[in-house]
DNA sequence: ATTATATTTCCATATACGTGGAAATATGGA
DNA sequence: TCCATATTTCCACGTATATGGAAATATAAT
């Protein structure tokens, strides 16, 4: 819960949600720390604090390459945080959690793996009973 | 956007969230300002700022009730921020998206409704191909 | 009308947060 | 070794946020 606070403050931040959204964009290949503050018209050493705020959220990681710092969301810890508020707001409430539910596997529509996996998910589901 | 910033910096502060989750265990039933007051041991004009700063972000709603004002979770908004989460999370990235669907299956694995109604969204979802 | 209860608004104060200049650190190339 | 590039750390300043006392508002009961 700690955790997830960490992360909620990071990203309650204009400027960081952007960072995020533009890292989120890029995939696990990432950007530089420059290309970052260039991109976001910011300088370098005001966007090296919002980095290493999300970062130490975990949100995001930066790994050393060469000069340059190459940073990259860490998908887990999104996927975690979404975890935390599902958890949170459908105790008990089944029809929001099937209302987002629906949501999900309708954005995955265009996707295969998305769609495979969620047979799976389903199949494991219905042997279980 | 705007909207799920507002609603990512109610959520970061630590007597808010936790306020937010106690109203969660309650339900849409809710609860009294002043009752909230006492649970959360806080003075009744501190807690009157939190709680109009959780709605203003729409993720509660208060509703008057004699000299009482019983605010209550907006299930809906919460949603949409898990929602607006998931998209940004979710770019492409199918894997991460699929891990948080199973995890939701598996979360309502126990609730007949959930279930019920996940199975529709399966088979609208084979329909649509 | 008056009094009691529930909550909010107003306001002052303290603390936390965001910002960017200047200096420090780390890597790579000549 | 010396210089250029990439990023961070240090620090000071301004702004935003959280807090709670005191007064204001709104409802209900007598």
């Amino acid at each position: 819960m700690n955790t997830a606070l960490d992360q909620l403050s990071s990203l309650a931040n204009e400027r960081r949600l952007a960072v995020f959204r533009y890292l989120v964009t890029l995939g696990s290949g990432g950007a530089p720390a420059g290309d970052i503050a260039v991109y976001m018209n910011v300088p370098a050493n005001t966007l090296s604090a919002q980095l290493s705020q999300l970062s130490r959220a975990g949100l995001i990681t930066g790994r050393r390459e060469g000069r340059s710092i190459i940073y990259s969301v860490n998908f887990d810890a999104i996927g975690g945080l979404i975890l935390f508020l599902l958890e949170d707001c459908c105790n008990g409430r089944s029809e929001v959690q099937t209302r987002i539910l629906a949501a999900i596997t309708d954005v995955c529509r265009d996707d295969k793996d998305c769609l495979d996996m969620a047979d799976a998910v389903q199949m494991k589901k219905v042997q279980d009973e």
